[in-house]
DNA sequence: GTGTCGTACTTTGCACTGCAAGGTACCTTG
DNA sequence: CAAGGTACCTTGCAGTGCAAAGTACGACAC
């Protein structure tokens, strides 16, 4: 399947992206991320462990988001996550940067012909 | 600039269809298609050597397209791409696929709150 | 002819990211 | 206690963009 090469190519980059939209709206534990974005997306995206943690621990270090952990409930600790304020600029630059490049897509390998 | 980098995770991919695209409309040779790809998406795209060439070495390999050294004027010699039929069906899954990921993107980190 | 510049093609090495796979710990259920 | 599910983390590999360096050749000035 060269098409699954394909949607493993274009998801790089945009992982963050996705995380920081989703921790936008509400603070978020590692797995619950995972579900929620496969929800959010109606079952498009299905991110494996091995993408969205070194892909939180990078957010963190880059200082776009942060970690604590909490107890959700009775005797059940998580690592909730939030997003700073520099994660918020970040991706308000990003969601910019990306309309900007579908819409050079668009002008490039778009339907219209020239 | 980490939307430098961003960008740059964005183009993953998607170079060989934007490569696909232009080479779908008009046969074209390596710095042919950089400059081309350069004016089509009106200054956004520009891709380097180091990116175009294997690119095009991968799609050859793959059997997407086929390289043909050829003189487009008198003592000018020019390896002129053209895509092939698996070239032209591989790219029309591919911008389904696309359409359906800018969907998904949308969807997500889209500018609609729920 | 000689030197310089620009165009064209190629290759190498590095950096970054997605992901399968393996590992640990804890709670729940039977 | 055993088994399974949930949650977090790490390692190693594969794929790709890109800077940089190399080669070749034609065009132009002198």
């Amino acid at each position: 399947m060269t098409l699954t090469r394909y949607l493993t190519q274009l998801l790089k980059g945009n992982t963050d992206v996705l995380i920081l939209s989703l921790l936008e709206r509400e603070a978020m534990y590692g797995h619950q991320l995972m579900d929620e974005l496969e929800r959010a997306s109606s079952g498009f995206f299905k991110i494996s462990e091995g993408t969205l943690y070194p892909a939180l621990h990078r957010l963190t270090r880059n200082g776009l988001i942060r970690g604590k952990w909490g107890e959700i409930a009775p005797g059940k600790e998580r690592k909730l996550y939030t997003v700073t304020p520099k994660g918020e600029q970040e991706l308000a630059a990003c969601r910019s940067t990306w309309g900007d490049f579908a819409t050079a897509m668009g002008l490039v390998a778009g339907p219209e012909t020239t």
